[in-house]
DNA sequence: AAAATATACTTTGCAATACAAGGTACTAAA
DNA sequence: TTTAGTACCTTGTATTGCAAAGTATATTTT
């Protein structure tokens, strides 16, 4: 039972909105993404990233384009289509709700939230 | 790939975090608590409190104490430990870097969030 | 040209956990 | 005695994060 593993915890199902976030900006590929999560302070291996990304392309919430690189070999550079943007906004709604419940549950009994 | 998997996805690990804090405020039973979450708009069900306790009474981080009820079986009354009180602690700082990596990834780039 | 290095993408096996569905036990009322 | 209500528990499944190892392409070094 340590910090570590509810951390990991804590990231699952997380990281998929954190993704979608982010490439929300623009697009991105695998190590991109991992160096961005890495500057928000979210730490994210490749095991971890590569599948995901998988997912949602298959999914239809992500799409890609190979680009080269000046710098090795060719990358899948991610983007979001429409579906994604659309469930990035029910993600941005269930995080909403979850940041609610537990500023609740930590600022003590719903009346107190509300006399406070 | 629907809203209410990825809402339960980002239940994983949050979970343990919400009742550790439900908890902090008083002992409960677990009718109690799904009551108490369902008031901050967190729905758990049984089936999945119950292994929770469990595990978590387990790891020293919970105990509790039968108590008589004037209205049908006995409860098991949880109550935090002193494991559960520093564990909870730690859970608070894994969810401020999660809300601030979250905060950072939606407001745009990190020079974003300086300059705003 | 061959070997070594760096970059990028992929796969496999495992562990943790939320949940549906069903079950057990005790109490009180009909 | 039966029925209803409350409370606790267990089993099987699906999902997902991660460690570890593998494959492929490009660049640099020898």
């Amino acid at each position: 039972m340590n910090t570590e593993n509810a951390k990991s915890q804590m990231r699952k199902g997380m990281l998929e909105y954190c993704i979608l976030l982010l490439l929300h900006k623009g697009p991105a590929y695998a190590s991109d993404i991992i160096q961005q999560l890495k500057e928000a302070q979210l730490i994210v291996v490749e095991g971890t990233l590569y599948p995901l990304l998988t997912r949602l392309k298959n999914n239809r919430l992500l799409r890609y384009e190979w680009q080269e690189s000046t710098q090795g070999p060719p990358r899948k550079y991610y983007a979001l289509t429409l579906d994604g943007e659309e469930f990035l906004r029910h993600l941005d709604s269930a995080w909403n709700e979850l940041t609610n419940t537990v500023n609740i549950l930590r600022s003590g009994s719903v009346a107190e939230v509300i006399l406070t």
